[in-house]
DNA sequence: GTCTATATGCGGATAGAC
DNA sequence: GTCTATCCGCATATAGAC
């Protein structure tokens, strides 16, 4: 590993934690160069502007999710969703400045804008494949119809939990906010349980709502 | 009428167009004076700071929220759900800067968070006294935890709805954007809904789905 | 109420030495 | 690769004339 290399990644990690803690808008280049202790003349070297930056985390952020997504293990029962749905937004509350400022990300420049969208989509893809082999595994009823409304209903909600959970008190404070957003994504999936599966349903109502 | 008003009005008009169209951070005050016509100094006798706008803005948007999912008349169809949805989405949609900007916003200003979650708060129990109407009247089958995980998601949904339309290619081309929210706020009722409320649904989606 | 003029500072970005 | 120095432009905000 070259030094260029880890000036790089320095860079990226750093950006990644001021733009979930102060927002993108509100983070300068200098800023960035600063809290890293380099100086805004180095990190220029290695990224022509903020926008680059941003568009190599959400490059990161989409391996990420992709890898999650596209392990084609079996999903035989609601505890594998929950598997998926945990990393996933685990994944999303690490880069959690993406979803937040989606609409300057998207702006900002028209690749990150389809970046985002590649991912809004397969993410879709993807969720909707679970569905269906849960209900192949008969843990849940639903027709095709429904479970292309739940795919959109899921992915809605994961992308937007830390979003919302900013303007509803009763959302944010946990000590395991990927854990509280898996289960209101779960939730979505309550109305469509079979037998047993209502039973973990329960179980995790009353984990994750005190 | 004074004066005073009158350009008191006409900047949080212009400010509310820019700040949809542009987004918060990328507005500038002299942009807004420029726009409508006025000197920067003419506007910062009216408005100490960008934020004062938007926190009026913000102040306009929870005062024509609160008139909607406040009327007390009955609810005992599917329709009168959709009539209140459609209404608040619209203005949902006529201050879209607020939700895609929440968290500039919320950091901003504590008052505009603060503001921000009694909106949620509100819209949360309004909804939630609506669904309970609707199951009283036999239009959906829900029990009362069913009913209150169904308000959270129908509030989620609405808010984050134009900010996930951005990253969703399928889900802004449209002529009536509200119309369209609207449904998919409704989709989240369908497998609790009774008789014919399925055959409106259905109509529904017949309309909005191409 | 409205304007012009201006102070002040910060963010983006580059040049050139080491 | 990294630094120092520096330029440019824009945004916020104020002072004072009309």
């Amino acid at each position: 590993m070259t030094t260029r290399d880890s000036t790089r990644n320095r860079i990226l990690a750093t950006a990644l934690s001021l733009f979930n803690d102060e927002g993108i808008a509100k983070t300068s280049v200098n800023r960035i160069a600063a809290d890293l202790g380099i100086s805004s003349g180095n990190l220029y070297y290695h990224f022509k502007t903020k926008e680059q930056i941003a568009e190599w985390l959400v490059r990161r952020f989409q391996e990420r999710i992709e890898a999650i997504t596209t392990t084609g293990s079996k999903v035989v029962a609601l505890d594998d969703l929950w598997l998926v749905l945990h990393l996933a937004l685990e994944a999303i509350q690490q880069y959690r400045f993406i979803y937040r400022d989606v609409d300057f990300l998207a702006r900002a420049s028209p690749r990150i804008a389809h970046r985002l969208q590649q991912i809004t989509l397969r993410g879709i893809a993807g969720t909707e494949r679970i569905c269906s082999e849960l209900a192949k595994a008969d843990v849940i009823r639903a027709s095709n119809e429904d479970v292309a409304d739940l795919a959109v209903q899921m992915v809605l909600t994961a992308t937007c939990w830390y979003t919302f959970a900013r303007v509803w008190p009763a959302g944010n404070a946990d000590a395991d906010p990927a854990g509280r957003a898996a289960y209101h994504v779960l939730t979505l999936l309550t109305p469509y349980l079979k037998g047993d599966a209502r039973l973990y349903m329960s179980y995790l109502r009353s984990k994750y709502l005190k």
